[in-house]
DNA sequence: GCCGTTTTCGGCCCGACTGTTTTCAGTCG
């Protein structure tokens, strides 16, 4: 892999830059949208853009063609792009976050430019406070108003403040689903938007329904136990802040186009944008409401989301594809995956006890996963606390475990560090006579990819290691992945037959969904696991599984899908 | 700028809300 190539992430925020700019220039709106679409196009692939587009293949993305392409390699070689060079001689480079600012757009923020020689937000903030907004065309009292507000939050709708981990409000949304199907007044209840997509972080928590009373139902929300604060309440709508600071919104919608609006408001915006134009082509216009025939001016409502994308000539597509990667062309040609399901999962193959830096015991923790219906659970304590003969003492408890527990096997397993050298931090022979191996990066994530690269590759080799925990080491809104070289580890795990892990945590989920789906395109089989270090994290397994889902992937894919005694099989030879 | 179940040219999602307007432009999701 070339070196000093631009990230995806780098290569994303020039063509957004270039679509800010050249939508402040006035250029034609579907120019825009090109560069917008190729920009997340490019951020989701897990693939580096930069090196397909340098070997003539950015192409095979759809959303980039030869102009992108061509931009993409300027920006490879040069670190910059000339079309960006360009604007900047025409306009004030500050004008970008002046257009940003909640409530303008890159109309108006042309117009200050033009009318008050505003260049910057600092300008637009001491224009505003001088009063010389309310008096430009189109503009007023309220909006010199609602500037000022905008501008005295701290960078507000920049920073991802404000999302939530999917893990912490999962439980609070299925449980306020639960609580309204309960009501009299309900007939059908779910969860809508990012959350029904499970996005590894949402921010708000949307729920639609039917009722036969709709303002009895949005009274029963708004007056429901864990609700501090109502927002909003009317017959058919309502918005609550929970006390933990979670809000939620209902909608209680009219039963025979429950599907439309249930599809609509599930989003995500890009595949409902994409479901939109497909239909345009067939002279359909699709909107929240119904689909309307643009000749004939029928409407159609559908009471299901299954008969909406019956009508739309697509099978139902599970709400975790819907991101506009490739899931509507598949679901027109009928090649949807089955995605796996938490039920497929046969065990777990990375927990803790307080043999380590976990919480439970031994014990509690192999009864809580017997509890949740596990067939198995490796024990995978960190080995640097299993010194001077305590692993073999483990191992020892483990098998007594074992003959006394019914109806889970416990398997000794351990989770090594990879060291700086690609070596793990127990030797060869205690590590054989382990049934399971996690190894693990926890240290130096600031190291240059190569040397991670080369590092984590040496660990697929050891002929011990089954499965590399945490693959890309990044923790939610708090660490970045570290620099990897993802594609050339895929190849070696094809090559060494080593798994990768789906770390289920709710602040890792690490495979990210792009990255697992890649692996499985390689190749390479996955491990769904918990990580778990106390009894009640051994739930998790389903925030694991949803993102495996994301991720496109089938049961057939997943390691422990299978019972202890076929995943064996696929392990490396003794 | 991209793309092809009608297209290599001529299209490109839809509706609500806001603030400013007397019929609409801009912004947002």
């Amino acid at each position: 892999m070339a070196r000093g190539l631009p990230s995806n992430a780098q290569l994303a925020d020039q063509f957004e830059l270039l679509a800010d700019m050249l939508e402040l220039d006035g250029a034609d709106a579907f120019r825009l949208t090109a560069y917008r679409r190729a920009a997340t196009r490019i951020r989701e692939s897990a693939v580096p853009v930069a090196q397909l587009a340098l070997d003539g293949k950015a192409t095979r993305l759809s959303g980039i063609g030869t102009t992108i392409q061509n931009k993409i390699i300027e920006f490879s070689e040069t670190g910059d792009l000339s079309a960006i060079a360009k604007l900047r001689d025409k306009l004030p480079a500050g004008l970008v976050e002046v257009m940003h600012v909640p409530g303008l757009g890159p109309k108006t923020a042309r117009k200050l430019h033009s009318e008050l020689g505003v260049q910057s937000a600092a300008d637009l903030r001491s224009a505003a406070e001088n009063g010389l907004l309310a008096g430009l065309p189109g503009l007023g009292p309220k909006s010199e108003e609602k500037i000022l507000r905008a501008l005295s939050k701290p960078k507000a709708g920049v920073t991802e403040r404000g999302r939530v981990l999917l893990g912490r409000v999962l439980p609070a949304v299925e449980r306020a689903v639960e609580e309204l199907r309960e009501h009299p007044a309900a007939e059908r209840v779910s969860e809508a938007g990012s959350v029904r997509r499970r996005c590894e972080t949402v921010r708000d928590l949307d729920i639609i329904a039917t009722a036969s009373d709709p303002s009895a139902l949005t009274t029963h929300f708004a007056a429901l136990p864990w609700v501090a604060e109502v927002v909003a309440q009317g017959s058919t709508k309502a918005t609550v802040v929970s006390h933990d600071g979670l809000r939620f919104d209902l909608r209680v919608v009219p039963p025979e186009s429950y599907g439309n609006l249930l599809q609509h408001f599930t989003g995500s915006k890009a595949h409902n944008v994409a479901l939109r134009e497909e239909a345009v082509g067939r002279k359909l216009s699709v909107s929240e409401y119904g689909v309307k025939n643009a000749e004939t001016g029928d409407v159609f409502r559908a009471a299901d989301e299954e008969e909406l994308y019956a009508f739309l000539g697509y099978e139902w597509i599970p709400p975790e594809l819907r991101e506009n990667r490739g899931e509507l062309a598949a679901a027109r040609d009928g090649s949807l995956p089955r995605l796996v399901e938490l039920g497929d999962l046969k065990g777990d193959l990375h927990s803790h006890t307080d043999w380590s830096d976990g919480r439970g015991t031994l014990e509690e923790m192999v009864l809580g996963a017997r509890a949740l219906g596990r067939r198995y659970l490796a024990v995978c304590d960190h080995a640097k606390r299993l010194k001077d003969g305590r692993l073999e003492r483990q191992a020892e408890e483990i098998a007594a475990l074992n003959g006394r527990v019914d109806g889970i096997e416990v398997l000794s397993g351990v989770e090594v560090d990879i060291r700086a050298d690609g070596s793990v931090d127990v030797a060869d022979e205690p590590l054989a006579d382990r049934a399971w191996v996690m190894a693990s990066v926890h240290s130096g994530f600031d190291k240059p990819r190569a040397e991670l690269t080369r590092r984590i590759a040496a660990a697929m080799e050891n002929p011990h290691v089954d499965c590399i925990g945490h693959p890309t080491g990044r923790k939610i809104n708090r660490r970045d992945s570290y620099d990897i070289d993802f594609e050339a580890l895929l190849e070696k795990a094809v090559e060494t037959g080593t798994f990768l892990e789906i770390n289920s945590q709710p602040d890792r989920l690490d495979l990210i969904d792009t990255h697992a789906r890649a692996a499985a395109e390689a190749g390479v089989r996955i491990v769904i696991s918990t990580d778990a270090h106390r009894v009640h994290e051994l739930d998790y397994l389903g925030l694991g599984v949803a993102q495996a889902r994301r991720g496109w992937l089938t049961a057939d894919r997943i390691v422990n899908a299978r019972p202890w005694q076929e995943v064996r099989k696929l392990m490396k030879g003794p």
